[in-house]
RNA sequence: CGGGAGAUGUCAGAGUGGUCGAAUGUGCCGGUCUUGAAAACCGGUGAGGGUUAUACCUCCGGGAGUUCGAAUCUCCCUCUCCCGGCCA
């Protein structure tokens, strides 16, 4: 959520940010409308209340005195009746105000590149050359077949299109990459925890996916419950609500969970293969800081990603997101694109993004300095997504005859 | 899933219709004392909104109701604990 009091505050600045995000003005006035509206509906409320509540301390004095009420009573009840009215025209103002609000991304940081969408990203570098093959690279879906790794037909029957069946060494290697990831991001600070994979719908809300993603959501059936569509819900949440003190800041956290999306919109992209799936493993890397601290967390996180890849031996390049390819929650994002010799392409597969205070506005996640309460800086990233990373290898590490050989590093993780 | 008890500030725990945002203890922050620490003593200390700052409004698990007035009474829901059932 962002903070609607700088809104108003500063409205031209503010409506000149948003547009970086694709937002338009009208939206901006609008909201801003609502704020006021609200304002002044609810100092309206609090007078009447506050007389009411006035009048009732008066009651008991009159009653401990013996004297007569009726009068009292008559000029009360009145009063209430006002403010039912009152109250409903605040409870109206307050609703249509969060359903704007509530929908609003986040503002973007003043350094984010201008752009409109991912053609206008900017490459900050890249890391490690790309080997060359002398002989053509297959695509992954290729090299499942041949090495009987992933089975998709038989995912899609026992479920619906897009999920797949992973078998032998490719299970093996899936697991075997959750527990490497899960090992260097300890490494580097981050606490391991385990999470529940169903979240309810105030979590949801907290960081960003409720209510404007609802059907991008698997939600349980007749419950308030959720599939989380990654582990950055649960890990940031777990501070929903709370007010931490100051020396325990930053908080490191890394879990791997299955993550799970609809993802609706994406028909006809990537159909083919294990890119886009309903559901994949991800380990995620969040970060709980003080604002100051948060630009240097993130560099760090940055970094560790990338690290990862590079103990893996994967040629991948780092790319900033420019304005409009910004997601909902980010106030700036940095991607890993991995290097597939298959696709000829570089993919994504990682995201790391500062959300600045807006899931903390939301999700209330706050902490004392002083006497204040302070909203803290969030922070995410994937550390990496499995299933991306089991494509990469299989497409960077492929042979002539459609063998695929194993990362050294993995190795002592499969017994091998 | 069945039976019982409960949900109050960091925690513990009082409060059963008004003067209660809430005793007391504890924790935390600041100070005195001390070479330093501990102890002792003194002071401060819930959250959100609102205001330049006060006023003022809201919140005692959540929602609805009774009442001039609710932490306190009624109803519904959720959660926790104990007993039983089932179970990895």
């Amino acid at each position: 959520m962002i903070d609607l009091k700088y809104l108003q505050k500063n409205f031209d600045e503010a409506s000149a940010k948003f547009i970086k995000k694709g937002v338009d003005a009208q939206t901006l006035v609008r909201l801003e409308e609502l704020f006021v509206t609200l304002k002044s509906a609810n100092a309206t409320l609090e007078e009447a209340k506050a007389e009411q509540n006035k009048m009732s301390k008066l009651f008991g004095e009159y009653m401990r005195e013996k004297k007569d009420v009726s009068e009292l009573k008559a000029k009360v009840d009145a009063k209430k009746e006002e403010i039912v009215g009152l109250q409903e025209v605040a409870r109206e103002a307050q609703e249509a105000l969060e359903k704007v609000a509530l929908a609003m991304p986040n503002l973007p940081d003043d350094s984010v590149p201008e752009g409109k969408d991912e053609e206008e990203n900017v490459e900050l570098r890249k890391v490690l050359e790309p080997r060359t093959f002398d002989f053509e690279p297959k695509e992954h879906w290729a090299l499942a077949e041949l090495n009987g790794w992933i089975e998709f037909d038989r995912g899609v029957k026992l479920a619906k299109s897009r999920f797949a069946v992973l078998r032998g060494e490719a299970a093996r290697m899936e697991r075997a990459l959750i527990n490497f990831f899960l090992d260097v991001n300890r490494e580097k600070g981050f606490e391991e925890v385990y999470v529940p994979f169903i979240n309810n719908a105030t979590m949801l809300q907290g960081t960003g996916q409720l209510p404007k993603f609802e059907d991008d959501l698997f939600k349980i059936e007749g419950e308030d419950l959720y599939l989380i569509p990654t582990a950055e819900v649960p890990l940031t949440n777990l501070y929903n609500d709370e007010i931490l003190t100051q020396k325990e800041l930053p908080i490191l956290l890394t879990g791997y969970t299955p993550c799970f999306r609809k993802e609706a919109g994406s028909a006809g992209r990537d159909t083919r293969g294990m890119i886009r799936q309903h559901q994949f493993d991800k380990v995620e890397m969040v970060a709980i800081t003080t604002p100051e601290q948060s630009e240097a967390i993130f560099k760090m996180m940055v970094e560790n990603a990338s690290d990862i890849l590079t103990r893996l031996e994967l040629p991948h390049r780092v790319v900033e997101l420019c304005g409009g390819d910004l997601g909902f929650s980010a106030a700036m994002t940095i991607d890993l694109e991995v290097w597939l010799p298959g696709q000829n392409k570089y993919r994504e597969i990682s995201s790391i993004s500062n959300t600045r205070e807006f899931q903390a506005r939301r999700a209330k996640i706050r902490y004392k300095e002083g006497k204040k309460n302070v909203l803290v800086n969030t922070l995410n990233g994937s550390a990496l997504a499995v299933g991306r990373t089991l494509v990469a290898i299989m497409e960077n590490y492929q042979n002539e005859d459609g063998t695929i050989s194993i990362p050294e590093v993995l190795k002592p993780y499969m017994g091998l």
